[in-house]
DNA sequence: AAGAAAGCCAACCGCCAGCCT
DNA sequence: CAGGCTGGCGGTTGGCTTTCT
């Protein structure tokens, strides 16, 4: 037997509130508030609504001081970063924006700001995606090879390199790539930062609204399942090698996306879930490489 | 000018953790 | 302790609007 309904689907009314229906659920919680039960507070306010809609229209829309339109050049720094971190737990990142609620940034950042980082008309103070003057590309044995190229119509410090030899710690490889097309669409910036190893930016998942990396795709980046990939290919594209992480923690590797997890063994001087929401509620927003992934007690990775 | 495609976002869906009985 | 209920959350949808051809 399935789950019983929140609400009788039949006798509710559904789609766009009208400005009838928010005047009366305003004026109810105002006086009443929630009372902490929002599945029998439309009964109570009059409206043929189902609780969960009466939650989210006046968390989303209703409430006092919620901050409508344009999103600032902060505003757009702070989600970027904390998204780097924490992934999309968007109520944790509505937390640190007064006024903004999870849906906003949430649709803020499927429809204008990834496409805004991936055009390279947002600087971030992250460690993936650096000045182009700091970027040392000799040292980078992949962005050194006679076989890289890269997308010129982006700037420096956001071009998509594609290469046919890639490193993996101990030696050159050829990886497989399968659809050429598909390497602009997997690998992020690589770059040599003051003789830190190089990064990789994943941009994109798997549904209608993400960019790129669908498992279709044929990237040689294999997902093992929807939300994971297999974290050794993921590291061919990193200079660093796998071997130099657990002490140095030099990657920078970033997923911006709907992946949520990695699968993997690594034991890292880890940053626990604690840490990152200690993190976030001091405001100390400055993205910190030590911060780029941290590992729960599952160990699965989150980034 | 009109149809198609893309963008946008409010609202819905379903899962899950925590509380209560 | 088990099971039901609820709120909270992230992912997804669908319809309206805007832009493109």
């Amino acid at each position: 037997m399935g789950r019983a309904p929140c609400c009788d689907k039949a006798n509710v009314k559904r789609g766009p509130w009208s400005p009838e229906e928010d005047a009366k659920l305003k004026e109810y919680i105002e006086k009443h508030g929630s009372g902490g039960n929002w599945i029998a507070l439309p009964q109570k306010a009059g409206l043929r609504r189902c609780g969960k809609s009466c939650r989210l229209r006046w968390l989303n829309y209703l409430r006092p001081n919620i901050k409508h339109g344009e999103f600032t050049d902060d505003e757009d720094r702070i989600i970027c970063t904390l998204f780097s971190n924490i992934g999309s737990r968007w109520s944790i990142i509505a937390g640190q924006l007064p006024g903004r609620t999870d849906n906003d940034i949430k649709n803020y950042w499927n429809t204008k700001l990834k496409k805004k980082l991936l055009m390279g008309s947002l600087m971030l103070p992250n460690p993936f995606i650096r000045p182009p003057n700091h970027i040392n590309y000799h040292q980078n044995p992949i962005l050194s090879s006679p076989t890289c190229s890269y997308s010129s119509s982006l700037p420096p410090s956001l071009r998509y390199y594609t290469n046919n030899t890639c490193y993996n710690g101990t030696s050159n490889f050829t990886p497989n790539l399968v659809n050429p097309q598909a390497q602009d669409q997997f690998l992020g910036p690589m770059q040599n930062y003051q003789g830190k190893e190089s990064g990789l930016i994943m941009f994109g998942g798997h549904d209608q609204q993400a960019a790129s990396c669908s498992s279709s795709d044929g990237s040689n980046i294999t997902y093992n399942n929807k939300d994971q990939v297999d974290y050794e290919q993921l590291m061919m594209f990193s200079n660093g090698g796998i071997n130099e992480i657990p002490d140095q923690k030099p990657m920078n590797l970033g997923m911006f996306g709907n992946h949520q997890s990695i699968g993997n063994t690594l034991d890292y001087n880890m940053s626990s879930l604690e840490e990152i929401k200690q993190l976030i509620s001091t405001n100390n927003l400055t993205c910190n490489t030590n911060l780029n992934y941290f590992v729960d007690e599952n160990k699965t990775m989150y980034y």
